[in-house]
DNA sequence: TTTCGCACTCTTAACGAGAGAGTGCTGAAT
DNA sequence: ATTCAGCACTCTCTCGTTAAGAGTGCGAAA
């Protein structure tokens, strides 16, 4: 219905308006009228023509007036321009970069660091923090180990990428001792240690028809053992790990103040389906992406924006992380934050591997 | 101000009334006038009589009344009168039960036993469910075990308590080999197995001195893993924990839709502090305790309630776990959901001790 | 003791007027 | 051709008023 968005349809002067428009709406989010714009702006136009200017932007689609005395307000496609080709976005104070660095000293484990960092994410910008970890089948097995529990029970700790530990507790149909454990363990390190989980789990049953020519009890225990262990995986949901904070800042945003509104947006962040699909989008992306409003095709996010960018190890991606908050959040402050948060996120990875 | 509030000082009718009452304004959440309850009730009163009556339990301070002509609240020592001698609790039928157990089913570690506990209270009661875990220091180490990681870096895994796991990643000074952590953890298990964790943090330096005379390298390896190892423990913040599940729910209670009493009780929520602390007081009780409005001494917990009991392994109290709502909740029905909830949990976790 | 009737109080929704903010258009000035 | 002042118009918001509804309290009657 509108013409060709083209922002080189638009002179420098609209686009220089546009700009001081959206900032103001970002700053206040009160829809921003003619004469408030002609007071602010450097350039000495009547309120007027500023009123023209306007019209010319509302028929391009970039601005909209929720009633017809109200200011005007950008439109998701206004966003989108202004974010596109009209911000400049702002360096991190040393302070910021100090403190997020901070946070983000490795050192842990894997959960325990992405927790930090959406974190730390929401903590600085008050919006709320995600950061998402794909469960990926390229797991490498590093070490497997049983510890005898009480009653028919044994631990299995795996020790899966370099850092990551699961644990499960699996139902034994007898007594194991604790040597012929320590002597499964050993058996399966041997000849698993290094290879992929999905290996591991499609060769067991091959090894369990070897070992049982050879006989040898402790590798027959070790067989059992590991099949009971990934089997169990296998009836594990294969979900990929969202870890999110700071949700009730976005309490605190006006846009989204009505109790369902906020009831909607809680309820999705506890699904996590919706920011799950969202993400896996911005996963393939090559760097910061945004997400305006309705864009992003789920509703719940409706005033909403998603700012991610993938954090990546050895140049390979790994997931992705990012921040959501209102349309009108302070794109030139956050669009670097998230920037390198998925940078220092991606050498704190790397670091000791 | 008002005169002893003895229930016997309470004619039987009046009870009954204040009892019917209470469930109405539990059931609508709408002050509760004379006509809908003379409606009601079974005998057969007018409401004028009905009026009578609820002056006087107004003097009893067990109504208030929010505006002249609004009907008549329970107050907290109304709810207070109401729980512990009016209130019949419901038996939950066995399908409920069935699920409570279902969820319960052991197997698992702590952690995840405790969340899908609180998971299970805040689904079945459709409010807020709380599992707290005190963090005592009477945890019995039951197996270290060291895994090599790239870089400096070693693995420590700690199996406490017959099920409990914890990882931490230290970093060295040197390389050490997987044969070596191998012999080192061998023997500190041999000292250490079955120890409290502060009985070995506290015995780690005399270990020291003594193998420093044997000389024995891999003894030596041992103690410095060790030393690391409990030094990180040290570091970390002894705090409880805590499980939280369906906060969200409240989301949906009339009494607590403004934004702002929304704001405030998640943030405590996310600050845990005031929680944490009313549950530590329910933990010596000796079943189920009921904390109604203002009496938590908390002014967040305005309008709701909690409902707590603590569950116990073995005849020893393990910690505490419970329901958040608003006071108007079915306490007939939450008051056997929590109680139940905590002797399955118990029991669970004892079945295979 | 219970009940009826009645005056009274308080809340809530609905309506309307007035103020304020902002627009669009027109016609004159630059 | 731009720019801008002026003006009529529209829409929201606030405030006061009103009327309806719900419920109480009290005195008098049953």
């Amino acid at each position: 219905m509108s013409p060709e968005t083209n922002s080189s349809q638009l002179s420098e002067r609209s686009l220089y308006l546009f700009k001081a428009l959206v900032e103001h709406f970002i700053q206040d989010g009160a829809p921003v009228g003619s004469r408030t714009l002609s007071k602010d702006l450097s350039l000495n136009l009547s309120p007027a023509t500023i009123r023209n200017v306007m019209a010319d932007l509302e028929d391009f689609g970039l601005l909209d007036s929720p009633h017809t005395s109200a200011g005007r307000v950008p439109t998701a496609k206004g966003y989108r321009l202004f974010v596109d080709s009209l911000l400049r976005v702002n360096d991190l104070n040393s302070i910021e970069v100090e403190k997020i660095a901070k946070e983000l000293d490795p050192g842990n484990d894997f959960k325990s660091l992405m927790q930090r960092t959406s974190s730390m994410l929401s903590d600085i910008t008050q919006l709320a923090g995600v950061v998402m970890l794909p469960r990926t089948e390229q797991s490498k097995l590093q070490h497997i180990e049983f510890v005898v529990l009480s009653g028919n029970r044994v631990l299995v700790i795996l020790v899966v990428n370099d850092r990551e530990v699961q644990n499960r507790i699996i139902n034994t149909s007898r007594t194991y001792s604790a040597s012929e454990l320590q002597e499964a363990s050993n058996y399966l390190n041997d000849i698993f240690a290094g290879k992929d989980l999905t290996y591991v789990r499609a060769n067991i049953l091959d090894e369990l028809e070897k070992t049982k020519e050879q006989l040898s009890q402790s590798m027959q225990t070790a067989m059992e053992m590991a099949q009971l262990a990934f089997d169990y995986e296998k009836s594990k949901v294969n979900s990929d790990e969202l870890f999110f904070s700071g949700e009730t800042n976005l309490m605190d945003i006006a846009e989204l103040c009505e109790v369902d509104k906020l009831k909607k947006l809680f309820n999705t962040f506890n699904q996590k389906r919706d920011i799950l699909h969202l993400l896996e989008q911005a996963i393939s992306a090559d760097g910061i992406q945004i997400f305006i409003g309705e864009e992003s095709g789920h509703d719940v996010l409706d005033n909403c924006s998603v700012v991610t960018s993938p954090y990546e190890v050895d140049g390979k991606i790994l997931g992705v992380l990012g921040v959501i908050g209102p349309t009108r959040m302070h794109y030139e402050r956050v669009i670097p934050i998230v920037d390198i948060t998925a940078k220092m996120l991606g050498s704190a990875l790397n670091l000791n591997n």
